[in-house]
DNA sequence: TCAACTGGATTGTCAGACATTCTTGACAAT
DNA sequence: ATTGTCAAGAATGTCTGACAATCCAGTTGA
């Protein structure tokens, strides 16, 4: 069977293809929170001349990844527990809208590929050999999720947070027994939506996240 | 008595200012939706050169105020009703949130300044003169909402929404009795959060929205 | 009529330069 | 010992100018 082909050329443009790549490198905690970017430091590794560079930075700001203070240039900001609450609170109204239309809404191919990452998640869970690996799967059925629920704000919001969520999940899932409770959660948006009840999958939705919220608290504050 | 002094020295770059200056160009409707912008010409018009500019032009990518297509360059995105229908979508949850929020939260000087701008929401309906006094007096009054909700993200996520709502608004405004109506709305969220009530504040909100849209709707699709 | 081509317009990208501002360490004053 | 001042060095803010790559439209030729 051939699958879909995506047809689309994406030629990249030198700072988007920064942006992916800075992006990816405070995701996975190269650069510490609260350490600063140098300019030049970075076009020498990237190959890339300052105003390329600095496009990127701009897009970076934007997404909140980086902070740009006028003077002193970009740096990786600070995750306040209060941010971190802030923004569970904004994934339970949205991620549990997103799981409530997705259930009414995903097609049948979407619906498989949802239950396949739920699967990869469990393989992870029972292997938990990279934490890594924990937040990468958990990342992507969400994602799934996301691109199905029909609304393109609601994806690109949550989306934007990517970062940050990601972030939490790795440290939360880090905590003995977490992983686990996290897949019986997702087990249980899953199964609502594959029979199609939308105020269930809501809810079982916005469960996770609140569960979520409790272990990265004491993850994050011990 | 002294107001309440702002320390904060703002000395903006020049990507910044660029940005507000394009923001606000975009929002008043001088560059209209589908026209592409010449970076040439706006280096010329705005008195700054094109690396400054560019960094300018990703902000704006970034907030969806422009798209910038690879060789091509950037331009004012189309709005179809289905985008409307979608920020419309997540401003009920958003707002209504916020709404709740702030009924709890608010504090007395804030809750005066709402009063006041649904004042000058109310002159501005009767005097009638100026369809863009009406969209800005509506978007301090809701501005004001989300600068208490107590959460950063809501308040981001619907600021970036900003300049679609209000060119929504511009047109939904224009239909005759529409402002009116608004007003009534929003008296009622401003009744609700006075009284601390945030469940009949997020009804309110959500209220209000729903039938913006409905208004707007009808006002789109003519 | 339609395909191919060509020239101008526009964007993508870089290098280099200089003014401005921040940081830091040393040194003087209280 | 703490505070204040100052200078050197590092980093950012910004511009100019240049050239390659790409797109677009009008022209040419079949």
């Amino acid at each position: 069977m051939i699958a879909k082909m995506d047809l689309r050329i994406n030629r990249k443009t030198v700072p988007q293809e920064v942006v992916e790549k800075l992006r990816h490198a405070i995701l996975s905690g190269i650069y510490m929170p609260g350490s600063r970017l140098v300019e030049t430091d970075l076009c020498n590794s990237l190959g890339v001349s300052r105003p390329s560079l600095r496009e990127a930075l701009r897009s970076l700001q934007a997404e909140r990844l980086i902070e740009i203070v006028p003077n002193r240039g970009p740096q990786v900001p600070l995750l306040s527990w209060r941010d971190a609450e802030e923004i569970y609170e904004v994934r339970e109204l949205l991620e549990g809208e997103a799981a409530a239309r997705c259930a009414v809404t995903i097609q049948e191919e979407d619906l498989k590929a949802l239950g396949e990452s739920l699967e990869a998640f469990r393989r992870a869970v029972v292997s938990s050999n990279s934490a890594n690996e924990l937040v990468t799967t958990t990342s992507d059925f969400f994602a799934i999720i996301l691109r199905n629920c029909g609304n393109k704000i609601i994806e690109e919001t949550l989306t934007g947070l990517k970062a940050r969520v990601n972030f939490l999940r790795s440290r939360s899932m880090s905590l003995p027994g977490r992983a686990n409770k996290s897949f019986i959660e997702m087990k249980a948006i899953y199964a609502a939506i594959k029979i199609g009840n939308a105020k269930q999958a809501r809810k079982a939705a916005q469960e996770h996240v609140a569960k979520a919220r409790d272990a990265a608290k004491s993850a994050f504050l011990r």
